[in-house]
DNA sequence: ATGTTTCCACCTAGGTGAAAACTT
DNA sequence: AAGTTTTCACCTAGGTGGAAACAT
């Protein structure tokens, strides 16, 4: 994948801390689900351009199965391998950002961050959280919806915006622990034991 | 004054926690107020009906004076008297509830909770806090403000509530120890001690 | 004297991975 | 054997009143 931000129908769109999810997506990029839920980490971070300031916009993330297979880990080689066909179908949900609807120069002022964001394994969540499978692969998406004034239509003008990177194999317990390390080292919330973390030796 | 919800232009509101309000508004309610800013509490609460539920509305938090007074707390008769002149003004701020602008039925299905809004007495506050002066009385109102679609206009037709059991008067440091017992007993965030609480005896 | 600021221990609220228990 | 659920200690983040220091 390119540098730069990602272009779609005149509107830029940059991953916010892509060099840290390189390092994630070079290992393999796990990310738990529970049955109560659980944010993704990192979050999804993203500065946009080239927005109307005047137009209203929402701001939609999406994560779609990456191919029809389960997934396992083989310890031996430290890697993911397709083993059968993927799980049946889940509901379809979506995140939509809870700023939204907001002006383009809203949305341009700072960085729109997802981190509010859940995923579950839970089929009958009723939280509104993300449902997906456990040992799949999934890419997130963003879409940036035009909301016109004062219109009732029936399709909203939308730009998508995919960033490979950000592509995770979801999890109930971590496999690779390099992923593991990874975790421990950058999130803030998950310094809980001993031998890490700022009191590390 | 009267119970059952406060009735403008059509729309109703009602103060949450009106009995909670009402004795603290018996001892003379005390907010305190910093130079970082502190919440108040108890928070303003309401619950809204009569908005048109497709029409778009923003709900406003502002604190006017009481009076021209600034005050004092006598500690032989547990009052608070007037001692001279309110102080000059302030630069006047109000709080944008932050699910502005809202879809009426989005207003009316659950409580409207303004518990981020903070009170400074910083006059060079830059973080939108609301600035008053201590040892003044002040009156919270609360507005909703119709929002037309795609229209310009330089008034927004506006509502304005007054709930006269929300009044307070500014402290740095409670004065009224009944005040300080009230807000230790209510507040989940005032424990902090050891003789109340759930470890009270 | 009186009122304000700073610092702090003590809370609430909730996001982590680890480990043990559980399921199939 | 492999994957999931539950529980928990350990964090971050930030809202309290108290006490001491400070200001006027």
């Amino acid at each position: 994948s390119q540098n730069g931000p990602e272009v779609v129908d005149g509107i830029s769109m940059e991953l916010d801390k892509r060099d840290l999810w390189r390092t994630f997506y070079r290992y393999g990029t796990e990310m738990i689900i529970t049955k109560v839920g659980r944010r993704m980490f990192p979050s999804m971070k993203v500065s946009v351009n080239g927005l109307d300031p005047q137009k209203t916009y929402a701001m939609i993330l999406d994560i779609l199965p990456v191919d029809d297979s389960r997934y396992r880990y083989v310890y031996n080689s430290s890697k993911w391998v397709s083993v059968g066909n993927a799980d049946t179908n889940l509901p379809e949900r979506v995140y939509v950002h809870p700023e939204s609807p907001q002006k383009g120069s809203d949305w341009m002022r700072s960085l729109v961050n997802f981190d509010k964001l859940k995923l579950t394994n839970n089929e009958n969540d009723t939280k509104g959280q993300i449902i997906l499978h456990s040992m799949h692969k999934y890419q997130p998406r963003v879409h940036v919806v035009e909301i016109p004034e004062g219109v009732d239509v029936c399709r909203y003008p939308t730009s998508t915006f995919t960033f490979r990177e950000a592509q995770f194999i979801t999890v109930t317990a971590y496999q690779n622990q390099a992923i593991t390390k990874l975790k421990i080292n950058r999130n803030p919330f998950a310094k809980g034991f001993r031998n890490n973390g700022r009191n590390a030796k």
